[in-house]
DNA sequence: GACCAGGCACATC
DNA sequence: GATGTGCATGGT
């Protein structure tokens, strides 16, 4: 744990951290929020997830067992602003009958499973990829599983921690092998790279102001 | 009007 | 197994 790799991690952690302090990434809304919005947030700007979720407050639907009962086209309508809204309203159909099957709409014995295993179960409802899936982990569930996006690969990339190649489960296991596991440290990195992806390492580079900017590191890298 | 946003499934090669 | 495409709203 004290390997290069470790400690460069550390070292981009705390460079972010001290330029942009803590992220906030949902703080006060409860797992039930967070799961929802983990599935509507999927190629989406997090201000229109906003409004779905508020439609479905005052709907009275943010709630498993009225979600349960709502038709799809009475729940497409009400996340619509999310966009894509006819996908994901399969999407988060598909999660909750699953979770009504397998736990009964009752989170506290869905987190009760090992990681892996509640991972994998995740994985298998049409919808649920390798980055909500964690985020789900992560973010409702407090459990170290890394998030991994678009931005964490390019970043990674342009700092020659990582080839072209790496997929999504290989710069998972990067972080998960060389950082404690630490849900706190988790929860913020992740939101820390997607803010500084979005803010300096888009495919245009803009490396000015960037908290990563003193690493090693080639902005014409094109992922 | 183009391009993007806290992806994923499916088709095709 | 790599690459391309549809999904769709709202902001810049």
């Amino acid at each position: 744990m004290s390997s290069r790799t470790s400690q460069t991690l550390r070292a981009f952690y705390d460079a972010m951290y001290n330029a942009l302090g803590p992220q906030h990434w949902w703080p006060a809304q409860t797992p039930t929020e967070v799961i929802i919005g983990a599935i509507l947030t999927q190629n989406t700007a997090w201000r229109n997830v906003e409004r779905a979720i508020d439609n479905l407050k005052r709907a009275k639907a943010l709630d498993w067992k009225r979600l349960h009962e709502l038709s799809l086209e009475e729940l497409a309508e009400l996340i619509r602003p999310a966009g894509t809204f006819n996908v994901k309203a399969r999407r988060l159909k598909s999660f909750i009958q699953w979770f009504h099957d397998r736990f009964d709409l009752d989170l506290d014995r869905m987190f009760e499973m090992s990681v892996s295993s509640l991972r994998e179960g995740l994985l298998e409802i049409p919808g649920i990829g390798r980055e909500t899936a964690d985020a789900i982990l992560l973010y409702a569930g407090q459990k170290p599983s890394f998030v991994v996006d678009a931005y964490t690969a390019r970043i990674l990339y342009r700092h020659h921690l990582i080839d072209r190649s790496a997929d999504y489960d290989e710069i998972k296991e990067l972080f998960e092998s060389n950082l404690p596991d630490d849900v706190k440290l988790f929860n913020e990195y992740h939101a820390l790279l997607v803010d500084v992806g979005k803010k300096h390492c888009r495919p245009r580079a803009r490396c000015e102001g960037c908290p990563l900017r003193r690493f090693e590191h080639d902005a014409e890298r094109e992922d």
